[in-house]
DNA sequence: CCCCTTGCCGTTATCGCTAACATAGCGATT
DNA sequence: AATCGCTATGTTAGCGATAACGGCAAGGGG
């Protein structure tokens, strides 16, 4: 008992005792047995962290952010990866409520019924995270993707371009990139337009990918003044494409992406893009539920970002 | 006891009594705890992963290729973040072991002291991934960083470049960078080479380092005709630089980066690189701990994948 | 008809730790 | 001197599962 103590620094132990436990600890390498302890005080130090991959850059990015947040916590994040299946996210959710984690962090506001009532019945702080344009089940924190697209619409209509594509992923479970697209719908409508042409692809090096919709788009619709990206890797290869074909931007044409991903500050040209707070969330995320016992348990906080948009090269100047 | 039983698909249980146990499980919304199954049976399905860090594009990668390998073993990656820190790794270590893991997979083969004890003596798989020049502790997957370096002076060599420079970053604790660094030089002495200059970076964004870099470099040393990048992000913003400065790649000047990621496919002009095979080593290494179990638990296994250089648009063909 | 196997399910004793309470020692207070 | 209040340490009883074994019925071979 006393061991434990000293070696969880709780309690009152003489300094006489907890020198020699430590170093009797030391000699014989031993390493406490977490499972036991976590067990016994029913306290786990892990955070489970859902998200729907690892190979799109945005999710590394939040995980960092939560990595970074928890460091000297004590707590640690163990990692789903749901490849955008509800299916397996309640899989995954499951196998990770089996933790009795200290909390959970999930992508996305849309989750099976089951997984739903998992959520609300863990006991531990949830925060869903990267969307707020839904109702969360405890804490949310993102931003509103339905008003990210529609602000990028109002500021190309603002530019004066008329002739509007939009080329995208083709994920039907990716609801936040079908929000921005339904918003985007929506700020055009608000000024009595509508999508021009659009484009879809899934798979691929999204650089290339971007450079070969572009000029499939284009093709097809050669009068298309403005072209809005799901990404900005696919913007970014757009935008490639624009300048080897001699093609003006942000003149004959106006480009703009999305997320901010600072991976391509450093390219010749700028591209238009709005910034999705992918760390910040990530870390205030991580903040909820590392403060949660320390504060009151109420929970249910709702912190909507607001992503800035950056017009960089690529839309003309008022 | 026959609720552990389903629960867990072992041994006999009727089907009747299955339906009935699995029907009230659903129904109480019961959900297992693992904890004490860990405890009971020591038998844990945690796999810990320690990186140094995950801002670096290369380590999701190698999570990634982990997190698919695992997928349907049942195994779970639990994240460890040192920041390049060999104290932190330690400390990171430490905790992760004390969960009683299945399995570790660590980037790199330097630790301290202490924590190579550690994996030593905690009597499950460890595998040491991303770099195989040196003494493992138990199985090792990676790539050797010194023959990646050493191979691409020799490639740099036959194409006729003679003025070399070298970017990289200033990071006394990765080794690897560090690994290729040497065996660049050392791939130079062979031809009676020495680095013409050299340039370091840290932290920014890499791109843009990469453009800021090429410019200092050359404006210091204006004769060098190859410049050696140590990642493809900066060999990228490079490339970038030289494209808009209207110097001729590969004639007037080559430029080669290393990583082969495939985030710049895409790009007009291909950068030469060598493939680190991140995923590869990350389903490899997620496959050692998976599968030890099943085979005998030898262990000890040294898998050295082979980076394929890529000469790609940016070094002259012979 | 007996014994042994097989299928199914229950009992008991951990697993290694911590919460909660108990105890001992000692100076200060009344 | 008895009481109180500390601090420092020890005791006891779980935490919620599983391993290992035990028991009982049904079936099958001799």
């Amino acid at each position: 008992m006393t061991v434990s103590r000293v070696l969880r620094n709780r309690g009152d132990v003489s300094e006489a005792t907890r020198e020699k436990v430590l170093e009797a600890a030391k000699s014989l390498g031993y390493v406490p047995n977490k499972i036991a302890g976590a067990l016994a005080s029913q306290r786990v130090n892990l955070v489970g962290v859902i998200i729907p991959s690892l190979s799109n850059l945005v999710f590394p990015e939040v995980l960092s952010g939560i990595s970074a947040e928890l460091e000297d916590t004590g707590l640690q994040p163990v990692v789903g990866v749901t490849n955008y299946s509800p299916e397996k996210e309640e899989a995954v959710l499951y196998e990770m409520l089996s933790w009795r984690p200290s909390g959970v962090i999930i992508a996305g506001l849309e989750h099976t019924d089951a997984a739903r009532a998992m959520l609300e019945n863990a006991g531990v702080p949830i925060v869903e995270i990267m969307d707020v344009d839904g109702q969360g089940v405890d804490s949310v924190v993102g931003i509103s993707h339905r008003r990210a697209g529609l602000h990028m619409a109002e500021a190309i209509i603002a530019a004066g371009y008329r002739r509007i594509g939009f080329l995208g992923t083709k994920m039907p479970e990716d609801h936040r990139a079908r929000k921005r697209y339904d918003g985007f719908k929506e700020g055009l409508a608000g000024a009595g337009i509508t999508l021009a042409d659009e484009e879809f692809y899934q798979g691929g090096s999204a650089l290339a990918k971007g450079r070969e919709m572009t000029e499939t788009i284009l093709k097809r619709t050669p009068d298309l003044d403005f072209l809005y990206y799901s990404n900005d890797m696919i913007g970014a290869g757009g935008l490639l494409w624009c300048l080897d074909n001699g093609i003006d931007v942000p003149g004959r044409i106006g480009l703009a992406g999305f997320n901010g991903v600072d991976l391509l500050e450093g390219l010749s040209v700028r591209l238009a893009t709005m910034d999705a707070c992918r760390r910040e969330i990530g870390r205030k995320a991580a903040e909820i539920i590392a403060g949660r016992p320390h504060q009151g348990l109420i929970g249910g906080e709702v912190i909507e970002l607001e992503p800035v948009l950056e017009l960089g090269d690529t839309i003309r100047k008022g």
